[in-house]
RNA sequence: GUGGCUAUGGUGUAAUGGUUAGCACGGCAGUCUGUGGAACUGUCAGUGAGGGUUCGAAUCCCUCUAGUCACCCCA
């Protein structure tokens, strides 16, 4: 006889069952009924994005790991630290899961000629993007990602055009447009870059003793992720560091303005925010955020920006580019704080089965409505009559066709209505007219 | 990567170091081979993993794992 007791020794199976069974740190399901929310965001942003003429293009999830070596920059924290790098059996082959969209995207620019068609290519992209970080709520190792890039131009307008198409995305999806806050800045380019850099290094070199020991190390590693230290001991230091729109050449200073005279003439609002600088190394010219603000603290929505060398530095021809990232889980958890609700579409009829015959008829009969386009569900591997009634009441039909022994001899079949419980014995051949004009009547 | 907090069936929870880890929801089945939302009965399923202290551990200690919060970073 088998003993149930824990201390049996039988107990290795259940202990290796446990750990297989077990989503890697950081990765989560995606259930039924969260997966209604990824698809309401990707519906809506098909929709929007479409309407201002961008198209969807996905590059592969894997690729070779020194694209973003290379693109994102290989000392940036999402290279050194966050990237799955995995070696394939190919001898001397890197690959890695894609820790962002914009490399892939530029890749396939360039791999793929687009920069013979028509400029700008106005691209968008939605899926799970990769990177070993330590999880926390809203913050996942595999998470998905909205991407809208706009490459081969260089114009003001584009930048413009990206935050305005990611604000009306976020507005389509719910969001208060005075609940949203768009964050701008702009760090300038090749030439200008370096003046100001120079100048904020002297600055904070010179009150080294009033800083945090990550502004320390950040001096030497990063000097402009300096400016958005969170640290209270560096605020004062902050709040008195040169600001780069003093800094910016002509042309980029030119293009700023641009940019946000257009964003005045659309009534966009925005906040310059000077320490707004991002964590990548592409990033030129105009960089943004879109937060939702909280009491509790904003909560980053999408980021992005201007990336003028990139092309170039992937070893395309010199296009510029622009774009944004959308953090895809954030914004599914705020829809569901916002109690969006979201549904499986019901089943109208429920087909119920009493007996072998009926069993095989009703299968015949279950495409046939299909095919007429009737919503149905069955338990076909039940028999009794009670299980499935209360399970064509659980799933919400409206209607319960009941199709027994008598039925079956006399050619007919009951037709029940699941509110009033009103039922009627019509003949088998005429269900789909019957069902049909019940329907209409209940719509 | 650094630090804090947490961990009991699928879910929500109970158990001064001391019986067989209790309850609710849920799943399945039955009461009930011809009628649902109810009731009752049965049943499924748990101390995250490993080690230690102890006569005895869900409870105390250590390690790991996972979650969570802050930092780092970022969407």
């Amino acid at each position: 006889m088998l003993m149930r007791s824990k201390n049996t020794q039988n107990n290795l199976p259940r202990v290796n069952k446990r750990r297989l069974l077990q989503t890697p740190r950081g990765m989560k399901d995606i259930l039924p009924e969260d997966f209604l929310y990824y698809d309401y965001l990707l519906q809506t942003a098909k929709k929007t994005l479409e309407f201002y003429n961008f198209r969807r293009c996905e590059p592969p999830i894997l690729e070779k790991a020194d694209l973003y070596n290379k693109g994102i920059g290989s000392n940036t924290d999402i290279v050194e630290k966050e990237m799955y790098t995995l070696k394939t059996k190919e001898e001397g082959e890197f690959l890695a899961l894609r820790p962002e969209y914009t490399a892939g995207i530029v890749r396939a620019y360039v791999e793929n000629g687009m920069f013979n068609w028509p400029q700008p290519v106005k691209l968008y992209s939605f899926g799970p993007v990769f990177r070993h970080e330590k999880p926390q709520a809203g913050r996942y190792r595999q998470f998905y990602q909205l991407n809208i890039e706009s490459l081969g131009d260089s114009s003001p307008a584009l930048d413009a055009e990206i935050i305005l198409a990611a604000k009306v995305f976020l507005e389509n999806l719910g969001f208060n447009h005075n609940e949203l806050e768009i964050s701008i800045n702009s760090i300038g380019c090749h030439k200008c870059r370096p003046i100001y850099i120079r100048a904020l290094t002297k600055y904070y070199q010179q009150h080294l003793k009033d800083i945090c020991t990550d502004c320390k190390k950040r001096l030497k590693t990063n000097p402009l992720r300096i400016l958005d230290c969170k640290n209270a001991k560096c605020k004062n230091v902050k709040e008195k560091a040169p600001n780069f729109l003093d800094f910016l050449c002509d042309d980029c200073r030119n293009h700023f303005k641009n940019v946000l005279d257009i964003l005045d003439s659309l009534g966009i609002s925005y906040v310059l925010d000077k320490t707004l600088v991002r964590g990548l190394d592409y990033y030129t010219r105009t960089v943004f955020e879109i937060k939702k603000k909280d009491k509790a603290g904003d909560l980053a929505l999408a980021g992005g920006g201007r990336y003028d060398y990139l092309v170039k530095l992937l070893g395309g021809l010199d296009r510029p580019a622009v774009g944004v990232a959308f953090g895809v889980e954030r914004i599914v958890d705020e829809l569901k704080l916002m109690k969006k609700k979201l549904e499986y579409p019901k089943p109208k009829v429920f087909l119920i089965q009493i007996g072998d015959a009926a069993k095989k008829q009703a299968f015949i009969l279950l495409e046939k409505l299909r095919k007429a386009n009737i919503s149905v569900e069955s338990n076909l591997e039940k028999d009794n009559i009670k299980s499935q009634i209360k399970n064509a009441d659980r799933v919400g039909a409206l209607y319960s066709l009941i199709l027994g022994q008598q039925e079956v001899l006399d050619g007919m079949i009951i037709i029940k209505d699941m509110v009033s419980g009103l039922q009627e014995t019509i003949p088998f051949d005429r269900i789909i007219d019957e069902l049909k004009k019940h329907l209409k009547e209940t719509i």
